[in-house]
DNA sequence: CTATTTAGATTACATTTGTAATCGATATTA
DNA sequence: TAATATCGATTACAAATGTAATCTAAATAG
């Protein structure tokens, strides 16, 4: 498990969130499901399914005519790998340098905060 | 202040990065700057000076012969754009889930949560 | 003053991404 | 069965990105 996870695009990015809501799904099926999300033609979304399988991050059963499509990473695994390469980019690598500009600028609400705090509490102890 | 901050490529991310740690600078001095961190050769390095021109990312001097460079934004102002795009993108809009996520892999150390933990409660109360 | 180096301007070229349309085979409808 | 709708495969095409090289004018070295 944990093949470096290939590199996935903004727009792929929405096909991967409707098939980690849930999947096999057809290309219809991922095309409705974006109805509100994103403003693509039917084509553009299957075109964009197409690299992603040629990029082996979502695989595909042809067992029917009609193919179904699912994820092969899980949405986390990806997450934490695009996390890796932003923090490295963008706050030299460490998550804490970020959350300090977040705080400092209020991103955050007390509510926010106190579960934040809760949080730490039980990883700590 | 704060006009929209156009979009900045990962490999131009280098060049901020440098010219924020100081600047104005000449294309040499940038250059020199990337010594061992990064592995281009000058003209690519010229090239994406340009690039950050035209984007108004970088302005540029002419007074003298050899130019000089800065930034037109402060790096806190292309991070938060970044950190916002990406959030979105990634998980949900939100910091907290993000969060939650390195607290629950243990990504954060000890000495990271207690700093987290006074940075918090310094803001909070 | 001539040859060479250098800096900026222009051009290059492949890959990735965004956003589809067309083509061809099969299934479905009339 | 003939016409049509549909799905997958193939092709399209511009902009952005990664990564430079060439061209040209000016400065500097001999």
């Amino acid at each position: 498990m944990a093949k470096e996870v290939p590199n996935i695009a903004e727009s792929e990015w929405e096909i991967m969130k409707i098939l980690w809501e849930n999947s096999p799904r057809t290309a219809n099926e991922v095309v409705s499901a974006l109805q509100g999300k994103a403003d693509w033609k039917p084509k553009t979304i299957r075109t964009l399914l197409d690299r992603l399988m040629k990029k082996k991050v979502v695989g595909v059963n042809k067992e029917q005519r009609v193919y179904t499509f699912y994820p092969l990473y899980a949405e986390d695994e990806c997450q934490r790998a695009e996390a890796k390469s932003f923090l490295k980019r963008i706050y030299g690598g460490t998550l804490k340098s970020m959350l300090v500009q977040f705080i400092e600028d209020d991103a955050l609400s007390e509510k926010d905060m106190n579960e934040i705090r809760q949080m730490l509490d039980k990883k700590s102890k």
